[in-house]
This record gives C-alpha cells, structure tokens and sequence, in this order.
RNA sequence: GGGGUUGUAGUAGAGUUGGUUACAACGCUGGCCUGUCACGCCGGAGGUCGCGGGUUCGAGUCCCGUCAACCCCGCCA
C-alpha cells in the first residue's frame, strides 16, 4: 500500500490517454459509477479533470477490496494503461480509447449514499444548494468556476501588462449616502457605530487616482442589500478599474482590447465589430439602454406620419409631447385577436394604454382605428413598418419613456417568441452618451443617472451651469455601457476633477455646498486636492462568466450562491448569533410583531 | 411589499369524478454474473403526499392559511 499512503498521483483521470500506453499510472479519486460483473468490476473513477475506467478482480488480493466500492467513495489505484480491446472503444468518453488495469486499490475514505447522484441533471436547485460541495463534483460546475477563473488570470494578466496596479480597497467600509441599501457591520470598539460592505469601491478607486497611483484595478467583492433575481446575488464581483489622464475613448478603446482578449483567450472567438451606439437611438430603436442587438427587430418612428390624422388618442399624445412608434411582427402570417390582447396586456405593466394594430388582407389595411386613418395613411405606416417578410403593424403612442419601455419589452419578447434570436455568436456594442440627469417625479428633484461625480460633455458644461430646468434633461454625460446580448457587462464614466463643475452638479441636483459637503465629506474635500482628470469602468464579472458559460443564472457560476431570500441553505445563514455577542455590540434585537 | 410556477419514497416524477393496501423509474440493499460503460437478471427495504386547519362517512385529490425553492414587478447605477 506504499504507493497510496505516498499519495505520489501521477496523472489525473481525465487526463490519461494512449500516450500512457502501457506504463504504469497511480490515479486518486471518487467512484463514480461501478458495474459488477461478479469476476469482474469495472469502476469510473472521476476527478476534476474527467472519468475513466478502471478494472479491478476482485479475486486478487490486492484488488479484492472491489467489491466494497460504492459511489463516491475516494480512492488510489495503481494499474497499467491498457489500450481498450477491438470494439470496445467508448466514443462518447474522452478517455474511452484506453483503461487502466487495476494492480493495487486501496479506500481512502468511504462515502455516505449521496442524496442524489453526482451530475443529475434533474435535481432542485434547494437540494443542490443545501449540499452545495456535492453539487460541487458536477463537471457542469466545475466548467463554470474553471472558466471563471480563467477570466480573472487574463483580465489580471492583460491589464497588468497595460500597466495596472491591483490594489485592494476595504470591506469594512462606510455606508454610503445614497444608491442601494448598505450591508452593516456593528463596531465592538465603537459601540454604536456601524461599518458598511462597500456596495462598490468607486469612491475609494478615484481617491487612488487623486493619490497618484495612475492605473488601479481590483476584482472586487461589491455587497448591495436589494432583492435578487437571476442575475442579482447580494454579494457580487466586479472588475473595477479606473485610470488617470484619460478621455472617454481612452477606456473604451482599452476595454474593447480586454473584450476581445477575454473571448479570445477563453473562448476561442475573435470578435468582429463592436458597434457605438447613441443612447436616445438605442432608446428609440430598441427600447434599452442595453439592446439585445441579436434580435433583428426595431422599433419604427411614426409620430410624423399620423401627425393630425384626426384619431384622438395620437392627436392629444403628440399634442401633449409624446410620440407614436410601432413595430413590425415578423412574420407574414396575420396573428389572431387574442394573440395581440396578450401582448397588450404584458405591456400594460409598463404604462402602455393599447396596441394599434395594422393588418393587410387582400391588399386591404385592417385596423381598429380606420374609420379615423385612411387607407392610404395606414398603407405608408404598414409600408414603413414592415419590411419584406414581416406581416403585422403593433403602434404605441404615450410619453417617448413609457413607448420605449414597452415596444422594448414587445421586442424582447416576440423576439424569442418567433426565435429570431441567433445564439450562435455574441454580439456586442458601447451605449454611448447618456443623460447625465434624471428628474425624479415622485421626490421632484434631479437626481444623477450614473452618480454625482460623472463629467458631461464638454459641450454641454454650460447648460448644467445654467441650471436651466428645460436644459438640464438635455445635458449629456462622459457615461458608456458595454453591452453584449442584452446585458450590461460593464458600465462607467469620466470623472469630474474640476471643482467649477462640481459645485454645478451639486447645484443640479439640489444640494447646497454646505450639504454636499456634510454628505459626501472627504471625498469631496479631497477632489480640491489636485485632482487628475480621470475615469474608469467596472465590469460585472459574475455576468461575465455566466455569458461566456451560456448558463442563464449567476448561481451557476458562484461556488457558494445565496437563494432568492438572501439565505445560504448550506450553512444555514443568516442566522441567531449568541446572545453574548449581540451584548458586546450593545445591540438588541426588536421583536417584529411589535415594531 | 406584489404577482406567477412548483412542492407525492434518498432523487426526479405519475396519481382519473374525492373511494380498498399511494404507483413504476433512478438511487439504496441482498444474491448471481469476466467485457460493461444508462451493464444485465432475481429478490428486498424505503412514504407524516411541504406544514397547519377546514369541508366530507371518506382528502394526495376540494377550500383556507402558512412555509420553502424558482421566475417576474417594485427595488437595485
């Protein structure tokens, strides 16, 4: 038993092949499967990097202990690669063209019965999370966190040879004035007082530009206390970097070399074009600000054509500021009454009032609405909106937000409902100027679309400076998202290093100079300091991975993932902590019923 | 906070209009088998039908509540 209690493994199961032929291997690993055949047992041994068969006898002594094997048990073998017989070649294993004739077998760790087979692919996900380390031997999920890792070693080799510093910001940090809510840590030292998770470090990454460190990135832990969703973990990562002396073109131009290197180097992929996109046209034309530009449908501008047209609800809408847009189903076919009541009803929900619908019949337009439009306004729509191959006019009309958020939804939606969808490549592109400001209807104030630090453009300083209400929408900002499939896989912006500037921004968004200071305190206090003119971007990286795996969920490409409630069903967390502990904090816990 | 889907042996499912002892599969287990690879064959064990209440002579099935997982809205740069 030497060779097990040495350990000395000398290849890994997944990785012996004919080149071993003949020699003699010591592999380590979990049964996978066993066959007995009585006077002969054939185990699939599997460790991270693959399966393969072993044989054993269990009429030798040495390997006698084959008939004890059950799965997932853990052990060593030492046998001969042997290549397999005529015919019994296994096409469908990566190892199926050899076997290793077991000399020795020795059980390192025998193994419960699993709660269910390693690599079913049928299992709930609350049972897989609860025993999230067995789910951990899926090779799915072992592909998932490989390729994860794989896109971290090229993002930190890639920019370390662009001359980044990796640089590590604090966990416990402060809560932050605004955005979402702040994870809490309770100071023992300081009872009373509280530390926030950062829910990004963008504060800290700019102070290490006013500090001179020119270059920083960080793959970072962010923690933001919101609901989840698929995509939405309450713990994430990004890969956060931020530069100095720099433009906008500048991290683009940077980030587009670090896309291409990532799907390069990981995924084998030269990507073609990555396209620029306006913000208002992505808006209008896709209804997104993060367009799934693998969807071949968009969104047609109809407000001049129905101007006056005598139907009232377009007339007020237009009357009222608002526009007419339409999209074309893409198919000839007329779809049924009840169909476009569906989708009507799904739209709703983003303040829609209805759906005008155009058909053509035997070269007769069909509409709800043709006693007010006429034959020939309903054919320049239905000719405007449906190209070659496309069979039905879909018109909404209210405010440009409320049209772009459902024609949005619709062309999302009808999208995968009609398959247009081409999976088989990434297609990617920058959204480009963003608004710089937002006004908040329900708190009547601006408030900043990406965070009170970002620089408008040069050329609309003046406007944000005037503080004229009907500019101060219009003011555009050095703001950009890389899209890729309809996510946003990374966003971010120049930063403002000009205090004239800054003191406009905070006038903007309401806030006086005293209370700027009070809420953003040293960091703005700081920004006076000699301030480099800088800006950078942050990646999200468990999106990242998730895209680059094709799964549809970041849980599948976390090791330890947290469920829609926040709670880890592993370790059951959160949990009730002693009570001496929450009496060294000073804290007492209410009773909910009664608060 | 709101809406939706799901919940039946260890796992994932079937279960008729409410009607005798709740099914077959995989896994587990005992036995047989020297060429399997979803091994096969013979036998066996395994159930608070998520939980709590209600209707009924009778509930896995109907009703109410509740819990959990997932998806979406709100929320989240």
């Amino acid at each position: 038993m030497a060779f097990v209690s040495e350990l000395k493994r000398t290849h890994y199961c997944g990785q012996v092949s004919l080149e071993q032929r003949d020699q003699t291997v010591i592999l380590m690993g979990w049964v996978n499967n066993r066959r007995d055949h009585g006077g002969l047992v054939f185990v699939d041994l599997r460790d991270r990097e693959g399966v393969v068969q072993v044989v054993l006898d269990p009429g030798k002594e040495k390997t006698a202990v084959a008939k004890k094997l059950r799965n997932e048990f853990v052990i060593g073998i030492k046998g001969k690669v042997l290549a397999r017989p005529d015919g019994m070649v296994n096409d469908k294993m990566k190892t199926g063209a050899i076997e290793i004739e077991v000399e020795e077998c020795e059980i390192l760790a025998e193994a419960e019965t699993p709660p269910f087979v390693i690599g079913d692919p049928n299992v709930s996900e609350a049972v897989r999370l609860k025993y999230r380390y067995l789910s951990l031997r899926n090779p799915e999920l072992q592909r998932c966190l490989k390729l994860r890792h794989e896109v971290t070693k090229v993002v930190r080799d890639a920019l370390t040879d662009e001359g980044f510093w990796e640089v590590e910001t604090p966990i416990l940090y402060k809560s932050t004035p605004e955005g979402a809510r702040d994870y809490l840590v309770p100071s023992r030292v300081n009872q009373g007082d509280f530390y926030a998770l950062p829910q990004s470090p963008q504060t800290l990454k700019q102070l290490l530009m006013v500090g001179g460190i020119d270059r920083y990135f960080q793959i970072a832990r962010c923690f933001r206390d919101e609901d989840l969703r698929a995509d939405r973990q309450p713990e994430f990562s990004q890969i956060d970097l931020e530069m100095t002396f720099v433009d906008e073109d500048d991290i683009r131009t940077l980030n587009e070399k670090l896309l291409r290197t990532i799907w390069k180097q990981v995924k084998g992929v030269d990507i073609e074009q990555i396209s620029t996109i306006d913000y208002n046209v992505a808006m209008a034309e896709y209804g997104s600000d993060k367009p799934d530009l693998r969807n071949p449908m968009k969104i047609v501008e109809c407000t001049d054509l129905v101007e006056g047209c005598g139907f009232k609800v377009f007339d007020s809408t237009i009357a009222n500021g608002g526009v007419v847009r339409a999209l074309g189903l893409p198919v000839k076919e007329t779809v049924s009454r009840s169909q476009i009541d569906k989708w009507m009803k799904v739209i709703k929900s983003d303040g829609a009032g209805g759906i005008v619908w155009i058909k053509k019949e035997n070269g007769e337009y069909l509409s709800p609405v043709n006693k007010f439009l006429s034959q020939e306004l309903l054919g320049s729509i239905y000719e405007r909106v449906c190209p070659e191959g496309y069979g039905t006019v879909l018109m909404v009309s209210d405010t440009a937000n409320i049209v772009s958020r459902s024609l949005g939804t619709l062309r999302g939606l009808l999208g995968q409902q009609f398959d247009l969808i081409d999976t088989s490549k990434d297609v990617f592109c920058w959204v480009v100027n963003f608004p710089l400001l937002d006004y908040d209807d329900k708190e009547n104030r601006w408030v900043a679309c990406h965070h009170p630090f970002t620089m408008p453009k040069e050329d609309h300083v003046e406007a944000l400076k005037s503080g004229d209400a009907s500019q101060l929408g219009k003011v555009q900002a050095k703001a950009y998202d890389l899209v890729c499939n309809g996510n946003e896989l990374a966003g971010g912006s120049i930063r403002i290093h000009n205090q004239e500037i800054q003191s406009a921004m905070f006038k903007a968004l309401g806030l006086t100079e005293e209370q700027a200071k009070q809420k953003f305190g040293y960091f703005v206090e700081a920004l006076t300091y000699g301030t480099p003119p800088h800006g950078g971007i942050a990646w999200g990286l468990d999106r990242l991975v998730m895209i680059l795996a094709g799964t549809d969920a970041i849980r599948d490409v976390i090791a330890y993932p947290k469920t829609a409630k926040a709670q880890c069903l592993m370790s059951e967390s959160p949990s009730k902590v002693d009570p001496h502990q929450l009496l060294e904090l000073g804290i007492k816990v209410l009773d909910k019923k009664n608060t």
